[in-house]
RNA sequence: GCCCUGGUGGCGGAAUCGGUAGACGCGCAGGACUUAAAAUCCUGUUUGCAGUAAUGCGAGUACGGGUUCAAUUCCCGUCUGGGGCACCA
């Protein structure tokens, strides 16, 4: 052998080490893991990336890296773990990459995907790739699907708070109607047994989707035009769409929805038991936004006249608006009796009225004057009254009634029970006759409304605050506005809601202290103490939150007291001496004054007793409110998954429903299986009408298109598919459960895996996913346990968040010259950063104070340097040299080079080696593509190593913050390598490793490593145990110790950050099987506690002097010791110690 | 505005339960080996004062207070970086 070949193979070969290595465990399959019930398991998870066309960059594998050595540690301790990967696929980016370049967004996937692969695999994962998988492969989404139908086919039992099937609620309506269970959807909504008979198919099945989890309504969705698509909230950031920037509308949509809200007691009371951090655990409190308080009706009074100044009693004849509040009280508890035992008829007629079906909306039980008509519709001032036997009655006090409402402007017209019953459709038409005769009429708009007509709810979480209520305010949306808006208001009123229309949702953030608003005319009622409320509507008050209704408390609440004191409205002061009438006193202290029964008692005691007077007097309740808004499911877009939908006749039916596919499997027998597959397009331009590009393929979307005798019972219509396809959440919100059983085809995941893989152990991922993903993977996971598909409810036991690696960015400034010819940048040197804004700015202007001819085109102070990270040097700088070099390795031809290098104006000085350079800007900024500043994972792989590269992401600092990415400081984890190597083999010698007993010395300084590294990485402080391996090389070098007792165990303590390396150790070692399947080695305790301590002896506090002492010394032969030593007795400057503290193996002090 | 997190040398960071602040690495300075380079190794490196030196004395963990024998660590206030939510009643 020469000496050469000899030297090659005793250096530290990581490029062939690495590469033998990756061949042998793929070869060898050593990552594949079986669902291996006799040991026990660990389930670690990376969030699967989406895989985009510009490739990982150094701070995508942090993650996988620490998730990583976990999962290697945790195999090595014994435990059958699993560790997979795979791809969130589905996406916008893909299709507008689509759309942009006309490639099929599963081509461009397929090849993103197999980067992604190439580059992960550079790393060497532990991952079992044999479980990949990925969302937007049919074998894989066909589940996805199928979990939506289960979604679909269930409802929210608020009772037993679960999950229920859908076929179970409709037992519980065929028994009982739905007096027991309230509809998620409308609270108002009741019928009983023999009406739930009644309904027509459609009408059972309408029902039925206000019930359901997964849901179909109608929203005002986020619309982006650019995009073609809806948005979900958390999809727009200030205003603008988060993917783009485009602008975004509002727009009502039938939309797919998961009643997430249903879950949300849920969602945040489980929150406590997890291994959460507490950043990651408020932000999903947050975002689900709970808040107690009550609920209080404020009933409308009498309409006041303009400029008359005083209360003007509309009808003063019976005096009502001065008669008791229990008054109204009485009527509002007759009235909820009333819309809660609803007549079969009644039931009926409301099932055609309400929504808006007749293009007016119409009320139940409303209350007009001392009367509670059944029906109303205000706008058209048209009553519907249903005469059961009741009525017969009592025809003399019907007529009354009918003489009193029609003098109030408004036509009565009736209908008996039998009428209602026997021929509805009938019915309605009659109603929407007189409807539009009605709407004709422009009398109507003109009259005025009277008392108890309207209430108007409003959520507060400060009832104690009830008596300081001065003013009322509705937000602009709100649909009671146009109803109590006075004649003398209605065009002050119009003219701000333009206003308020006008402004896009950027001016409004941005504009938050602005003070706006407008009075509608009218006062609502004070429910305790009578009192005349104006109400106003302003643009503060969002519709969307509460009820879009709030009582205002200004002497409480800081944007009440600013919207008081601008309309000059006056305050009550409930709070005493601490409201000073220039600021709201909003702090939660104190007691409350001024209020007739709460006055002096405290804000607690003070709510329970508002809210019991208001529960009393049937004006309130208490309430639970929520920001969480349910979940938007539908996307207008081609690149997701298909919804296994499909409408028979216009009503949506899963395509499972098993009445369906007896009538369809005849015509078209694939259809009732899943999954429902995306079909290939053409092109990705929405649909008509917004629907998503689905909608242009007709032989898809019309399946009786082919088939013309293909239909769904008799005379039911067309059959077509749902057109949307579901959001990127979908695939991701159950992907940690296909992991555990890949490739089953009868179940998305079998019960013997889930049972035994269970909760994923340790999950890792950024914390950008705080509120989407994570907030919809719980609910799912509490899902499909409420239906006994798995046996826990919660996902994810640990959450581990790593920080982001940034890019360094470098500045420069540059110029451009005329002629444009020369259109390439100047770089300039530091001091002409900084010209005078004004000599630069005259661009045009001849230049030739630069020593140049010719004039400035173009001047940029901050100009990107473009990847200046790969060749600035230390201390900032762009060097000549440097440059050339980068310049050639970039491939610039020499001739172009010099060329390039004569433009740049050198700063006056050079370098300590004589270099000319310019000194450059450096920022810290996200890793991006656009900012030309990511580094390559492969790059750091092919110069340093596998090894290296993993080691030194974990060194950079602790997991969990973000730091800047700086190639700088790899060298020194290289040389650690390198040295853990030689301790092993010598270029000279060769191998070195002996057999010779480890002395004493040795063994502390290895179990003292093998301990901390445990300790480390059980409390993900890989950074530290990096640090502590290289104090350990460092020692044993130190002592120059070869010795196999001591570096066999190394070599598996190395293994789970540098697996290479340590294999290729271990198999010169002499072992024949992976380091992979070895066992941690365990720490023995006599070699890591000392059995002596040096230390540190302190007078008052300050260090003075070091003793050693045996550990288990008595503390009174310590005590003489101490206070006989020289220093210390100088310190104590003769005088008698007071105290004297000694902490066993921590340090000793003497207080004089 | 509200909530969560941080602030330690020239830089990344360490100090896990209140007990010697600055581990480990980078960078920098000096040196050894070498014809040279690479590689490797050694020494120094928070700061002020004194000293040729070993060393000694003092200050110091954003700032100001407090608790304690003892504070980077706990408490109060202020400033400030990062993240989240945001007219949420």
């Amino acid at each position: 052998m020469s000496k050469r070949a000899f030297l090659y193979y005793m250096e530290y070969d990581f490029r062939q080490i690495e590469a033998n290595w990756k061949k042998y465990w793929n070869d060898q399959q050593v990552y594949k893991v079986t669902n291996d019930t006799t040991k026990p398991k660990c389930y670690i998870l990376d969030m699967f990336p989406y895989p985009s066309g510009a490739g990982l960059h150094v701070g995508h594998p942090l993650g996988y890296i620490a998730s990583d050595i976990y999962a290697r540690y945790k195999r090595l301790n014994g435990y059958n773990v699993l560790h997979p990967m795979g791809f969130d696929a589905f996406g916008l980016p893909a299709e507008q990459y689509a759309l942009e370049t006309g490639q099929h967004p599963s081509v461009t996937t397929k090849n993103n995907t197999a980067r992604y692969r190439e580059q992960l695999d550079n790393i060497s994962f532990s991952f079992d790739w044999s479980r990949e998988v990925n969302t937007s492969d049919p074998k894989y989404y066909k589940w996805t699907q199928w979990i939506f139908l289960q979604l679909f086919h269930s409802w929210y039992d608020r009772k037993e708070n679960k999950a229920r099937p859908i076929t179970e609620l409709v037992k519980i309506f065929e028994q009982e109607g739905n007096v027991n269970v309230e509809c998620p959807a409308d609270e108002t909504l009741s019928f009983d047994k023999v009406q739930w008979a009644d309904f027509s198919e459609q009408q059972q099945r309408d029902t039925l989707m206000q019930y359901r989890i997964a849901y179909q309504g109608f929203a005002q969705v986020w619309w982006c035009e650019a995009l073609g698509t809806v948005l979900a909230n958390d999809e727009v950031v200030n205003g603008v769409s988060e993917r783009g920037g485009h602008p975004v509308e509002r727009k009502n949509m039938r939309q797919w929805f998961l009643r997430i809200t249903e879950y949300a007691d849920r969602l945040m009371s489980s929150l406590d038991n997890l291994d959460w951090s507490d950043a990651m655990k408020e932000m999903q409190r947050n975002w689900i936004g709970k808040s107690n308080g009550a609920e209080v009706r404020f009933d409308l009074s009498p309409a006041l006249s303009e400029g008359e100044g005083d209360v003007v009693q509309a009808h003063g004849k019976e005096g009502w608006n001065t008669a008791e509040p229990s008054l109204y009280n009485l009527i509002g508890s007759l009235r909820k009796d009333l819309k809660n035992n609803p007549t079969e008829a009644e039931s009926i007629l409301w099932q055609r009225l309400k929504a808006n079906q007749l293009g007016f909306k119409f009320r139940r039980q409303h209350i007009i004057g001392r009367f509670v008509p059944d029906f109303v519709c205000l706008s058209c001032k048209l009553i519907v009254e249903v005469d059961g036997k009741i009525h017969e009655q009592q025809k003399e006090e019907d007529a009354a009634r009918t003489e009193y409402l029609e003098e109030k402007g408004y036509k009565v017209v009736r209908f008996t029970n039998e009428e209602i019953i026997a021929n509805i459709d009938n019915v309605i038409d009659q109603i929407r006759q007189q409807l539009t005769t009605r709407a004709q009429n422009e009398d109507l708009s003109n009259t005025s409304l009277s008392f108890g007509e309207v209430s108007i709810s409003v959520f507060t979480t400060r009832p104690d605050t009830i008596f300081g209520v001065d003013f009322m305010v509705l937000a602009p949306e709100h649909e009671l506005v146009d109803v109590i808006t006075t004649d003398v208001q209605k065009t002050a009123i119009d003219e701000y809601r333009t206003y308020v229309k006008s402004r896009s949702e950027r001016e409004r953030m941005s504009e938050v202290k602005l003070v706006t608003g407008c009075f509608t005319g009218s006062y609502a009622i004070h429910p305790l103490t009578g009192k005349q409320i104006p109400v106003w509507i302003s643009e503060y008050v969002l519709a969307g939150y509460g009820t879009g209704a709030i009582m205002a408390v200004p002497s409480g609440d800081d944007r009440d007291h600013a919207f008081a004191k601008h309309f000059n409205i006056p305050v009550t002061n409930i709070f005493g001496e601490r409201y000073n009438g220039e600021k709201a006193y909003s702090e939660k202290n104190g007691t409350i004054e001024n209020s007739d029964f709460l006055s002096g008692k405290s804000i607690a005691d003070a709510n329970e007793a508002a809210i019991s007077a208001l529960v009393a007097s049937g004006a309130g309740k208490r309430k639970v409110n929520y920001k969480l808004r349910d979940a938007g499911f539908s996307r207008q877009r081609y690149w997701g998954e298909p919804f296994p939908i499909v409408y028979v006749g216009g009503v949506p039916y899963g395509i499972d429903e098993k009445d369906l596919s007896l009538s369809l499997s005849e015509g078209e027998g694939e259809m009732t299986q899943l999954p429902v597959e995306l079909p290939m397009v053409e092109h990705y331009k929405p649909g008509p009408e917004g629907q998503g590009p689905l909608a242009n393929i007709i032989d898809w979307v019309n399946m009786g298109h082919n088939n013309a005798s293909l239909s769904f019972g008799e005379g039911r219509g067309e059959v077509l598919r749902e057109t949307n396809t579901m959001p990127g959440y979908a695939g991701s919100s159950w992907y940690f459960l296909r992991y555990m059983d890949p490739h089953n085809d009868t179940e998305f995941a079998g019960r013997a895996a889930t049972d035994y893989w269970q909760q994923v152990d340790l999950y890792v991922g950024g914390t950008e996913h705080a509120v989407g993903h994570l907030l919809y993977a719980r609910m799912w996971t509490k899902a499909l346990y409420d239906l006994g598909y798995i046996g826990f409810d919660e996902p994810f036991k640990k959450l581990l968040n790593q920080g982001m690696i940034q890019g360094q960015s470098y500045f420069i400034g540059t110029a451009i010259w005329q002629p444009k010819d020369l259109i390439k940048p100047v770089f300039l040197k530091k001091s002409y950063r900084n010209i005078g804004k004004n000599e630069a700015s005259v661009e045009g202007e001849p230049y030739s104070f630069l020593g140049k001819e010719g004039m400035l085109w173009k001047y940029q102070e901050n100009s990107r340097l473009r990847y200046g990270h790969l060749f600035v040097d230390t201390k900032d700088r762009l060097t000549e040299s440097k440059y050339r070099e980068y310049l050639i390795y970039q491939g610039v031809a020499t001739d172009v080079l010099d060329e390039l290098l004569c433009e740049v104006l050198w700063e006056e000085q050079t370098t300590e080696e004589g270099d000319k350079y310019i000194q450059c800007k450096m920022e810290v900024e996200k890793m991006s593509k656009s900012k030309y500043n990511v580094v390559n994972p492969d790059d750091i792989v092919n110069q340093y190593g596998a090894d290296t590269f993993r080691m030194y992401e974990m060194f950079l600092g602790p997991i969990d913050v973000s730091k800047p990415w700086d190639t700088k400081g790899i060298e020194g984890v290289h040389r650690f390598l390198k040295k853990l190597w030689r301790l092993y083999a010598d270029d000279q010698k060769g191998w070195i490793v002996t057999d010779e007993k480890a002395t004493d010395a040795e063994l502390r300084i290895l179990h003292k490593t093998i301990k901390k590294i445990a300790d480390d990485i059980e409390r993900f402080s890989f950074n530290t145990s990096v640090s502590q391996f290289m104090i350990c090389v460092n020692d044993l070098s130190g002592l120059n110790c070869h010795k196999r007792e001591i570096l066999e165990p190394l070599t598996i303590a190395v293994c789970p950050f540098a697996p290479h390396i340590a294999e290729e150790l271990w198999h010169k070692l002499g072992h024949e099987s992976s380091v992979i399947n070895a066992s941690f080695p365990k720490y023995e305790e006599k070699y890591v506690t000392d059995n002596s301590k040096v230390y540190p002896v302190a007078v008052n506090g300050k260090t003075r002097a070091e003793m050693e002492f045996p550990l288990d010394a008595e503390a009174s032969f310590i005590q003489s010791e101490v206070l006989s030593h020289e220093a210390i007795q100088k310190w104590m400057e003769g005088k008698e110690p007071k105290k004297f503290i000694y902490v066993k193996g921590k340090m000793i002090n003497v207080v004089v």
